[in-house]
DNA sequence: CGCTGAATTGACGGACATCAAGATGTGTGG
DNA sequence: CCACACATCTTGATGTCCGTCAATTCAGCG
């Protein structure tokens, strides 16, 4: 799944995870910055990019004309993200902290997929962890409040280093936004989940797991 | 989006598109039946073949450990279905009525794809197509469920040939699990839209538009 | 016909949204 | 360093949409 469980790092620091995985793109690409809420692309616009997380997260979403968001994925140092398979882009794309984002031309990489089988092969393996990426959104979408934020927390811990404590890398609205419930009811949730004691509140953004087992058990 | 909205076709017949979209795969499959809830494949199983349907309806799915289940897509005659970007099935597939499916080996088509260009351009365009869907579905999710059904409704007809009336191919419990929603929430939906006159049932499975600007309106 | 699965309808309760207020945290300027 | 402004997060009260449970109705078929 996506959850690479890295060996434990019982470091104190924010999570972020160690040295930017060197991927392909790592050689070719040029370096970036984007503010806090910056557009990194928009929907419909054409890809023309790849993109890979230095440091920083980075949200893709859609809009409903309601004004209801839909947030899609989230990505942290070393995802690749902006890759569709059409020439336009699905969704749009913003930093959701002070973010350093590598770019490469999609036309040099697919130019380079023609003759070099590894990146074609790297291409595929981005679409089919989108794909399941989806698949397990939605997935997620149809069970209830407390599943879903619990899935969430494991989601993320299996995303960073740190095993017994995870930084939340966004505010609450985006969780909501991610898991398709409002910000009261993610609140309210979590904090339910202190009082039960299986995680505690470091800050509200500093979750440590006191129960893993537990945790476990209600990600039906 | 899903909505192409295609030409009127005033026919009265039921849907089932015209003659079989003579793709690629139509040179070189096997044909094959499957009876009403036949698997086609089953969930981690190897993705060996690609499927190509001649006749009937074919659902995928997945199943939450508590029993809940998920349809991740309908396939109508003509469509394409069991591509996936790893080498193992994301979900489970079922015919939903008698259907006909022609069958192709993965790996000949992988080959064909190394000096056929457009071969694997076609492999390109369904994952597209693939990950468009997914990522509309996400969206259809979080919406009220009116706003599902009418959703649903409108997919349908985009997707078949009639403009007036539709045919629905599959069971109410299967749009309920399309949907994330109940068989009882679907059914009173659809009463509903009875009584405010935008749709008529012809029989259950049958479905007049008689507002489609309502229709519209209600799809936020 | 009567049998069986599918679909509809009704009564009720609960999970989550909504509306509103307060608490906590953070950056800025005096 | 403090104070104020503003954003984020939490908490409470209330409403509602939809799920659950249960009973009918309807359609297809031997």
């Amino acid at each position: 799944m996506l959850a690479t469980a890295a060996t434990a790092n019982h470091s104190r620091l924010p999570v972020r995870s160690g040295p930017i995985p060197e991927g392909p793109l790592g050689l070719m690409g040029t370096p970036m910055r984007f503010t806090r809420n910056a557009e990194v692309y928009g929907e419909d616009e054409p890809a023309e990019y790849l993109y890979q997380i230095m440091s920083g997260v980075v949200r893709t979403y859609r809009m409903l004309d309601d004004g209801r968001r839909q947030i899609v994925a989230f990505y942290l140092p070393g995802d690749i993200f902006g890759v569709e398979a059409g020439d336009v882009h699905l969704s749009s794309a913003e930093a959701v902290s002070e973010s350093q984002v590598l770019i490469v031309k999609r036309s040099t990489i697919l130019a380079r997929a023609e003759y070099q089988k590894d990146i074609s092969k790297l291409l595929w393996i981005l679409m089919a962890q989108e794909l399941q990426r989806l698949q397990q959104h939605s997935l997620v979408l149809i069970k209830s409040a407390e599943e879903r934020v619990v899935g969430f927390l494991l989601e993320m811990a299996s995303r960073s280093s740190g095993s017994m404590a995870i930084e939340l890398l966004m505010p609450r609205q985006d969780i909501a936004d991610y898991l398709g419930l409002t910000i009261e009811t993610v609140s309210r949730t979590i904090t339910h989940l202190v009082q039960s004691g299986v995680i505690a509140l470091e800050t509200s953004r500093r979750v440590h797991f006191r129960n893993r087992a537990a945790l476990n058990r209600l990600n039906a």
